[in-house]
DNA sequence: GGATTTTTGGAGTGATGACACCAAAAATAA
DNA sequence: TTATTTTTGGTGTCATCACTCCAAAAATCC
């Protein structure tokens, strides 16, 4: 956990990869594929619940690569959980910000698509953020916050997408958008237990759309 | 995780407790209350995250000891769980067994009572089992499994009374019980997460008030 | 008090975890 | 080719984990 010496050494060693100085043996094994597979390990089993040798063996690469590649265990796990975020991240806010949909057309296309990712098989059931680090005995303090901070990034984008219906006039002005936003949040991670325990898609979008039921009354509808 | 010898000793020797043969020394610590400190700690740091060493310094007694009592780890883990369910089963099913009040109502108050027991400050936050085992390592498959199964009790229990509900007339006969159990369900295993992550004992309340804005429309509700 | 039965302290076990290090191999620039 | 730089396999280390065992202590019943 407490990195001793070398550190210096590894930090160079790890951004050589990127800025190469001209010389020197190049990488054999593909860093970007060995991610990924560092990351589905984790999303699969959790930090705890993955060993470094079950990360050496899925990432095809010895011990000395790792350490030389990746630092140490916990950083794999940042480096991955970045990884994942950006992958995640691009439906998850394309489909916020989408311009031509409303706010509430938005939420309903976003428990869509969480149904259709939480389920698919070319990686682990569920979400990696959702149920991560909730658990963790004291030393592992600083993935647990990690991972709250996270949760707590996508819950703000989705109240922002909520005060910009407010402004767009698509949301009702007397909305709380903060505590809608915990709101679907909290629905989001159910999704993610209910995924992680074997729940079909359609299982998943059908809690998704009776979430939907809870969405506020637009002006205009109140109006008609 | 595999006991080898000595499993019948074991046996013997922890229901020996319960039933006393009249002879040899009676047990120094309180069975009880160990066990309660070895459910907080599993609460709090999950299966994996609580070590032997951990529990034992908890629950105050010697390694023979928690042999002798316990059995081991998992078996602990069993007893324990058991015993979270046993005590938050009071709530749950006195609010959702009420005969006083309309399935509606005893939803609403089941969330009610959700957000006060999830932030209470005598127990760690959240739910024991709500977030419990969803990331695992092969080898602790079946306490994945127990926790899966613990979590579609509830929400089958959540299902029958909302089958009542539309026996009794208060709510709507088409209405999907099941489906309308895994959204609830789901909304409570986000209300655990958000209480993880350290939300306030009113965020949880009112997002509990709109997840209940889904409620379907009663019939009574449709021809007035 | 003595015999019996169980608990307890304390030391030990094999397995696993997460690194750590080094000499040899490999690939590039010159 | 040679010098240089980095990767890699293999081995070692130290801590922790979940138990395990045994002899001594303690509390009961007769």
């Amino acid at each position: 956990m407490t990195p001793k010496i070398n550190q210096r050494k590894k930090i160079e060693a790890k951004n050589t990869q990127d800025e190469r100085r001209g010389r020197g043996r190049p990488a054999v094994f593909d860093r970007a594929t060995a991610l990924q597979e560092a990351m589905k390990l984790f999303w699969e089993r959790g930090y705890e619940g993955t060993s470094f040798n079950d990360l050496i063996a899925a990432m095809g690469i010895s011990a000395s690569s790792f350490y030389n590649s990746f630092g140490s265990k916990e950083e794999l796990y940042c480096e991955a959980t970045h990884s994942f975020l950006e992958w995640s991240g691009q439906w998850f806010f394309a489909i916020l910000n989408d311009p031509s949909i409303d706010t509430r057309t938005a939420f309903a296309r976003l428990f869509e698509a969480t149904a259709e990712e939480f389920t698919r098989g070319d990686h682990p059931l569920g979400c990696m953020i959702s149920l991560a680090g909730t658990h963790c005995p004291p030393g592992m303090k600083n993935i647990r916050d990690m991972m709250a901070e996270h949760r707590a990034f996508s819950e703000s984008a989705m109240a922002a997408r909520i005060r910009k219906g407010v402004m767009d006039g698509d949301v009702a002005p007397d909305v709380d958008c903060e505590m809608l936003a915990a709101y679907y949040s909290a629905v989001a991670r159910g999704l993610a237990v209910q995924a992680r325990d074997g729940a079909a898609r359609e299982k998943l979008s059908e809690i998704g759309r009776l979430a939907m039921r809870a969405w506020p009354m637009a002006k205009s509808d109140v109006r008609e």
